[in-house]
DNA sequence: CTTTTTTCTGCAAAAATATGCAGAAATATT
DNA sequence: AATATTTCTGCATATTTTTGCAGAAAAAAG
């Protein structure tokens, strides 16, 4: 009993502190600790801790350990978009990776935390001004995926 | 590819509103939705969006959508963990020569005030909304050089 | 100190998930 | 438009993860 408090313990840390992408590492990890135990145990300790898996920014998979706000779930489906029918678009253009949003006076800021609130995973922030917001996006993606993204958001963008 | 992102946005939405536990079960609610795929593409598309699959407190799985705070390790490359020490401080991110700052509501300003007086040599200007910051930075720097110049600036860091 | 009850674990098999490969579809280039 | 290049997907399969079951270990009860 006192074993699985300790290696409950020990598998946080190891998580918290390590990349580990299958039980099996984990294993080998718990084991060079001094704990003994099979795959199945650990797939059970992993249940009980709330552990996850997924894709870390590598490519790769990783385990996670839980929070808050992963268990968060919205009520309505579709809330996002129906809360998105500011009008006030003008236009949007792209100069690398950073995006300006035109907007009739005024609009820009609400406009802009409809996108902040949308978590569009292509952008990494916006900040705006009157009539004006600049998006800045990831490395690498298309202009046309970041119109595409936000035009479910911001209407009258097509 | 229009198909796919439709897809993956409809992914997120089933997923942030249903708990369902396995990639079987986000099949079908997908095949409802009229997207015609199989379980293969739905893996990479789960890998994709870094959904992970975690025990629920009713003691069955759901897969949860990630957030930032999941792939913390204590280990990190040190100071980007010592700049969430920072009071306001969420987040830094960076595409090309742009680095975004996410602060807590209303504390964007005063953060970026201290970066302005800071007279970081890498670090050509900021402007600062209400919750975001964005820093233009010198050509040619990396992003890893900046994250460290910018932990000796704010207080509490270290 | 026994007996009873509950928790824990390994084993083996079932269930679920990930991926190499090759062709299809979409984009970009000339 | 034709060709080259990149992205996407299904299939079949390998890999990984979960679980029913039965016994071992621990805790509780008598």
């Amino acid at each position: 009993m006192k074993v699985k408090n300790n290696r409950l313990e020990a598998l946080r840390l190891i998580i918290s502190s390590q990349q580990l992408g299958s039980q099996d590492e984990l294993l080998n990890a718990l084991q060079k600790e001094g704990f003994k135990l099979t795959q199945a145990t650990l797939s059970r300790d992993l249940k009980q801790l709330k552990v996850a898996k997924a894709a870390s920014m590598s490519g790769n998979y990783v385990y996670v350990l839980p929070n808050e706000t992963m268990y968060k779930r919205v009520s309505t489906p579709n809330s996002i978009r129906d809360m998105m029918k500011v009008p006030g678009f003008v236009s949007i253009n792209f100069s690398g990776n950073i995006g300006v949003i035109k907007t009739r006076p005024g609009y820009a800021s609400s406009i802009a935390w409809n996108i902040d609130n949308s978590d569009i995973p292509e952008i990494i922030g916006t900040i705006a001004g009157d009539d004006t917001i600049f998006i800045v996006i990831k490395e690498g993606v298309k202009h046309q995926h970041v119109v595409e993204a936000l035009s479910d958001v911001v209407p009258n963008m097509k």
